[in-house]
RNA sequence: CGGGAUGUGGCUCAGCCUGGUAGAGUACUCGUCUGGGGGGCGAGGGGUCGCGGGUUCAAAUCCCGCCAUCCCGACCA
């Protein structure tokens, strides 16, 4: 770990791989595009996981599990889909290798070419709504409310570790109603679900809304998304919810009986979140001395450091440090005593702070006589002496001091970054000189959104749900428009 | 797929122009002094110089070919 660090005013994008491979969160791997998630990482992805999974299960719904492979004959299915898709697809066309005849190495082996290709799924509507068609016959089947915890594999030419990479880990809810209104509803609920567990539990600030046709997903009637702003100006889109409307199931021919006996399609919906969640976390509050993390979904929240020299001190030090570890835990406070002995206090403070452990304890032998510790704390690096007495109160509530003022922090950058421009020039002043999220009118247009975002790389990052009406001037054309649209450079 | 760059101990790189015993910092190992913000000193281990071919008495260095990676564009949760 080197000690100098690349601030975020120097070059933004490395301060961000400096983060995600020094605070030990994830490394490039052998396979181009994909990345090796390390236990640290790992373990803040379990915690969002763990998370949101209570969160769906709460609303109703269950996990399953679909295959990684799906017939080719599948994703063509539904027109819009395959459109949107196949540019990115990894394809299966073989089931086996044999020893090349020359002697070294495998080959695939030409006689094992597989009668159907298979793809390696992108995302899993097409072998779930296959699948699907079995499970609903009547309306007592429905809802159908299934999410399901994979990989997915999405061929990028540029990969960036967490924010893009060729495969990814993340959930997919995949539902099924029997009308459109409960469709509909179960789109924003999970949107709701989605901006609830970024605010409260990230401590990051979305913008909830719908997406314009240009960004909407691949086979989706309408496409809701969270959209957060990072320290750079650029906007990143954290989740989708998408009502399908009866696409898939026309699709894929599910349909089921209702009460009065006819026979319609089901309405459908689907909805993600992925390890991009993790850039979005490391890019919305971490600092020039590293990660920065919101004490919710830190692996450990509270690290105790001992201080000594000699066994004897090492022994007084760590029966203090227990006390006061088991002391936090009855608090449900997760904390662990750092009692490596193979590296020194100084570095372990460095080496902490740079993995973003929102509240560090030192304990030396001053501490164990006076009864106190020196406490710090990640978000604002105060640091303070406590008495030992009071600790368990004290450091849950700064735990939650700290979760509310990364948010608090978070959301008052959003919104000094967030502008509103009534004329080109103005737009493109905003754009260039500072970023950020800018409300301006638009009249519409595909037309017009495809040559905003050439001229200016800014897109329309969503159509903000509760959209106050206001009519005006679109930006571009000039034509009239009923409402604002939030625009941004983006991820 | 276009444009640019780079491949040398685990990592970051120097050496290449002008061919002649493969180096530094860091990391690692051992010893020792240390320990309240990334320690000091001493010793030590570790590299077919991306791969293949050519020129030469001699190639990390010159020539040809290939491969890989990174950055910038087109595509994207």
């Amino acid at each position: 770990m080197s000690k100098e660090n690349v601030t975020r005013e120097e070059n933004y994008s490395q301060w961000y791989n400096d983060i995600v491979i020094k605070a030990d969160l994830a490394e490039t791997s052998a396979v181009r595009g994909c990345m090796v998630i390390k236990p640290y990482g790992y373990a803040i992805w379990e915690k969002i996981q763990r998370q949101l999974d209570d969160m769906f299960k709460e609303t109703g719904h269950v996990n399953a599990y679909f295959p990684l492979f799906i017939p080719k004959s599948f994703l063509s299915k539904e027109a819009a889909h395959i459109e949107g898709f196949a540019k990115e697809c990894a394809v299966v066309t073989h089931y086996r290798l044999k020893t090349d005849e020359s002697g070294k190495g495998v080959i695939v082996d030409p006689e094992a070419k597989l009668e159907e290709e298979l793809i390696i799924r992108p995302t899993s509507e097409t072998i779930i709504w296959n699948t699907y068609k079995g499970w609903i016959q009547s309306y007592r089947d429905l809802p159908l409310l299934v999410n399901q915890w994979a990989n997915v594999v999405r061929w990028e030419m540029r990969t960036r570790l967490f924010l893009r990479t060729a495969e990814f880990l993340w959930q997919e809810g995949h539902t099924a109603h029997a009308t459109s209104e409960e469709a509909i509803e179960e789109t924003l609920k999970m949107l709701n679900v989605y901006s609830e567990f970024a605010e409260e539990y990230m401590a990051m600030p979305v913008i909830k809304g719908v997406k314009t046709a240009n960004e909407r997903f691949a086979g989706a009637v309408d496409t809701y998304c969270i959209e957060a702003l990072m320290q750079d100006g650029k906007a990143l889109q954290a989740g989708t919810s998408h009502f399908l409307g009866q696409n898939f199931a026309k699709a894929f021919d599910v349909k089921f009986t209702g009460k009065d006996g006819k026979l319609d399609y089901v309405w459908a919906t689907s909805w993600g979140v992925s390890t991009r969640l993790m850039g979005a976390l490391i890019m919305m509050h971490s600092d020039d001395k590293g990660l920065v993390l919101p004490p919710k979904l830190a692996p450990f929240q509270v690290v105790i450091v001992p201080i000594y020299r000699g066994d004897e001190e090492l022994n007084l030090v760590s029966e203090f440090s227990l006390k006061i570890q088991k002391e936090l835990k009855r608090k449900g406070i997760s904390v662990k005593f750092d009692n490596r002995d193979t590296y020194k206090p100084g570095y372990k403070f460095a080496e902490h702070e740079y993995r973003g452990v929102p509240v560090r304890i030192a304990v030396g032998p001053r501490d164990v006589a006076n009864s106190t510790v020196e406490v710090a704390r990640r978000d604002t690096l105060e640091k303070e002496v406590l008495q030992v007495i009071d600790l368990p109160e004290k450091i849950s509530h700064l735990l939650e001091q700290i979760q509310k003022n990364l948010y608090d922090r978070a959301l008052e950058r959003r919104e000094q970054n967030t502008n509103q421009a009534d004329s080109w020039e103005e737009f493109c002043e905003l754009l260039d000189n500072k970023g950020g999220f800018i409300y301006a009118h638009w009249d519409g247009t595909s037309e017009t959104e495809e040559k905003i975002k050439e001229l200016t790389k800014a897109t329309i990052r969503c159509i903000p749900l509760n959209n106050k009406k206001e009519s005006g001037l679109c930006v571009y054309s000039g034509k009239p428009s009923a409402e604002r649209v939030l625009f941004a450079r983006a991820y």
